[in-house]
DNA sequence: CCACTAACCTATTCACGAG
DNA sequence: CTCGTGAATAGGTTAGTGG
């Protein structure tokens, strides 16, 4: 992107863009240009992009941040004796302002078309703080600029306030637009997404770590009274495989398998099971709306950093693991439960856990927390169990069950729901 | 450890194009 | 003119870099 500047080696673990490191050259020129007007237009920070090899949109920024930066000075400076930068006299709150300068023709207006618009609504409506990957994929979807998606974002998500938590929230039963997922990692750093379904948490940017077991619906179907009860602690599949069910259900025709990667994930379950502070909240309950299909997976995900298309990302099974870590890690999610993190280098290194935000506040229990939570395993497992043992079930996921575990791509389960079958799932899982 | 600063956020405003 | 929405700004936080 940057061909000329070096970008940070960190592989971009937040979900931000690689940081830039300026070259001494380029920085001189970006200050030079800063004298001449702080306030530069689209044609000067195009030149200046040509001339440095510094992506424009960057450079918007470095004037943005050098601009707020001297600003601090002066004012801090101004506590005690007056300023050294150029002040615009008595009372004047910053050093310059853009009435200064003759105002700089702004980029033009970008023609988001309707189809790109529906893109970018329905990853919204996924995720509104998309990361990095995200912003990319999106980008190459649309064929609109990273900077346009990201300005999208920005404004959409200024006008679009999120849903109060206390509008009422469509039933179950009379919500056709559900999704449960109960994933266990994410292997793909471009569905990585982070949530702040009622705003960031304290900062949102922050709180990157934690990562949520999802059981999505309309809302939040549940959420743990207390981070570590239920069966909390058994973090399966250690560090690099997690077990995963996904109960998703989808309106839009994707390909067999393209749902999961399209939901929204959250770190590995090493991170996730494992950070004292984690909370073990439910993703934003809006996602996955408009869907209708229903589908179940399983699988242990393995993340393939090799893979250039995090979008194709496959769950990668050994068969031999499915059932029990399927049925098991359902009670776990059920339960709510929630383990610490003890954060081993590898967690710590995965790359592309970008915003991997944390539900604000856990919102306290949806979920009638009466029962004892061995009956919700216990129930929950049986419906899993049955499930998995229906002829439907078996005849699809024969190839899944004798598929070699080392096999590069090895078959994906997948299976439809009825929306009985569907519904006591996910009442089990909820109740 | 700490200062600096790129990246990213919200809130607000400006401005353009369509109806 | 109004409305919807892309672009720009100030002001703030987070987190990577380098002294």
């Amino acid at each position: 992107m940057d061909p000329t500047s070096a970008p940070s080696r960190s592989q971009n673990p937040r979900g931000r863009r690689e940081r830039l490191v300026l070259k001494p050259s380029q920085r001189e020129s970006l200050r030079a240009s800063f004298e001449q007007n702080p306030y530069p237009g689209i044609t000067t920070r195009e030149e200046l992009a040509r001339e440095t090899g510094i992506a424009e949109d960057r450079i918007q920024t470095w004037f943005a941040n050098r601009r707020a930066g001297l600003l601090r000075k002066s004012r801090s400076a101004s506590g005690q004796a007056s300023e050294e930068e150029p002040s615009q006299g008595q009372g004047e709150p910053q050093p310059w302002s853009p009435e200064n300068f003759p105002k700089a023709a702004r980029r033009k207006r970008t023609a988001i078309t309707t189809s790109q618009t529906s893109l970018l609504v329905e990853a919204f409506e996924e995720n509104r703080y998309p990361g990095n990957e995200a912003k990319e994929e999106l980008a190459q979807r649309t064929g609109l600029p990273r900077s346009r998606i990201h300005v999208w974002f920005q404004n959409r998500r200024a006008r679009k306030p999120v849903q109060s938590a206390s509008a009422p929230p469509k039933s179950l039963a009379e919500s056709s637009t559900h999704a449960a997922t109960l994933p266990l990692d994410q292997s793909d750093p471009s569905s990585v997404q982070s949530t702040y379904p009622l705003g960031p948490p304290s900062h949102p940017s922050s709180s990157n770590q934690a990562i949520l077991p999802v059981l999505t619906e309309s809302r939040p179907p549940f959420l743990p009274s207390e981070p570590s009860q239920g069966c909390a602690g058994q973090a399966p599949g250690a560090m690099m495989d997690q077990p995963a069910l996904t109960v998703n259900t989808a309106e839009t025709s994707h390909a067999p398998g393209t749902q999961l990667n399209q939901l929204p994930t959250g770190p590995t379950v090493g991170e996730r099971l494992s950070d004292p502070q984690a909370p073990f909240w439910p993703q934003h309950p809006g996602n996955y709306q408009h869907r209708h299909q229903h589908a179940v997976s399983a699988g242990w995900l393995a993340q393939d950093p090799s893979r250039p298309d995090n979008s194709k990302t496959q769950w990668q099974v050994p068969a031999q693991q499915v059932t029990a870590p399927f049925t098991q890690w359902g009670c776990e999610v059920a339960q709510a439960g929630t383990a610490r993190w003890e954060p081993s280098q590898e967690t710590l290194q995965q790359p592309g856990h970008s915003e991997a935000h944390l539900w604000p506040e856990p919102a306290q229990s949806a979920r009638g927390s009466s029962r004892p939570p061995d009956q919700d395993c216990q129930e929950i497992e049986s419906l899993l169990d049955e499930l998995l043992s229906a002829p439907e079930l078996q005849g699809k996921s024969q190839s899944f069950l004798n598929a070699d575990p080392q096999q590069e791509d090895p078959p994906q389960l997948q299976l439809s729901l009825g929306d009985l079958d569907f519904r006591a799932l996910l009442d089990a899982l909820q109740d």
